[in-house]
DNA sequence: TTCATACTTCGATCCTAGCCGAAGCATCTT
DNA sequence: AAGATGCTTCGGCTAGGATCGAAGTATGAA
């Protein structure tokens, strides 16, 4: 009949409210139950233990089993970069499901993307380094600069360490909300690790957000200044 | 809970087989009928015209209406890099439908336009027209100059047996392989026309491209040079 | 005008797929 | 061992939506 790779399969798969719901919890980056993403759904176990099946079935997600649970993550940082992708297309047609309104704007100015900084302080993020020549751009690709590994090294961040990965250490990825691309790749997942770590920012507990201290806002925006 | 863009509206409109079917037509940038994606899709007339206005509510494609025809193409070029996005993670995830096979650039070249021709060489003779000065053009509407009836009258063309219809002489066509515009009205079909009893091309098969003989592309090209 | 073509809308059918209750495994705790 | 927790499988119910026939609308052709 028809060529070529079947975009249906995928699009059924994400088409579900349930299954949505599912997928976007997972793009926080945590590693969930299947009764934590149950809830997350609004629906019963045994319902959501069949999306959960099928969403692995079509490469969407990965589970690992500890003990008695089992913990379920988006398959690869292809399938989060998938969704972001969706989001913002989307977001561009105003397909929302609750108006933006000042109920979530933590959730505008950072949150978690699968594993690295999205949403104004993410955009913001890579702009500067694209400003000061840590980071060359063609619009689309991302590239490490030789000032850029310096520039990590000052920070605190060995670039050397990033590439032993098949991953690439340098990836953009179009922002929802912002509608303009965010750091992603290896760097982006070390940077937001490295924000945690320092105390600077933490996880919201239910949400996507990220919450930035005091004191970690000052030094972020200090090292990275808007225009 | 119910945070961000509406990912499973847009996934249901793609997860569709038929939808899909579709849009995966319009990847090709042409403007299709919603006849010709009936077929593609594998359903009737009634059936597409409702996929047709699901996916226009939903802001993936867009419609043009000309004469009794109405063309479907891609909403713009964000639609067209997500499906994009769809169909790279798909085939990374092994959902294949089908082997690709060859591909038609003949139809990119020259094609017919419900009577008249399009593609490569159709925005060529227009371009060709409008450079000499035998058409005028305010940059949408197309008007006939005296210089052009003698033109056309030397290239076998009498305009006056043309004007005889309420249809205009000279209208200008959105050809979508090539994003510009080409000759339609009654001298574009017999322009086409021309072409086809003098033996320069004749039409294919089941197909809409339009096949010159490599006499006829010599004579063409001659009468139409490019930039 | 009258006819033909291109497409939409309406109405009815039919079937998929989501849903949950109940029961069945598997693993941990005590 | 017995019980509790986490999750899967089975079976039947139901709603949503994909489908097409038939009728209606719009435009072009004769």
């Amino acid at each position: 009949m028809k060529e070529g790779p079947d975009i249906a399969r995928i699009g059924t798969l994400i088409g579900d409210p349930a299954r949505a719901n599912m997928l976007t919890a997972l793009m926080g980056g945590q590693a969930l139950t299947a009764t934590e993403l149950a809830q997350a759904a609004g629906v019963t176990l045994q319902t959501a233990s069949s999306h959960l099946s099928k969403l692995e079935d079509g490469g969407l997600i990965a589970q690992r089993k500890q003990g008695r649970h089992r913990y379920f993550t988006l398959a690869d940082a292809a399938a989060g970069s998938l969704l972001e992708s969706l989001m913002g297309f989307a977001a561009s047609r105003g397909h929302l499901r609750h108006q933006p309104g000042p109920k979530d704007p933590a959730l505008r100015k950072a949150r978690v993307c699968y594993d690295h900084l999205a949403g104004d302080y993410g955009v913001r993020m890579l702009d500067s380094f694209v400003k000061r020549g840590a980071i060359a751009t063609d619009g689309e690709n991302l590239a490490m600069t030789e000032e850029g590994r310096a520039e990590l090294g000052r920070i605190g961040i060995d670039v050397g360490t990033l590439s032993s990965s098949r991953r690439p250490i340098c990836k953009s990825c179009l922002d929802w909300s912002e509608r303009r691309s965010h750091l992603a790749g290896t760097l982006g997942k070390a940077l937001l690790s490295h924000f945690l770590e320092k105390g600077w920012a933490r996880r919201s507990g239910e949400s996507r957000a990220v919450l930035f201290t005091p004191e970690g806002e000052r030094k972020f925006l200090a090292l990275f200044p808007a225009d």
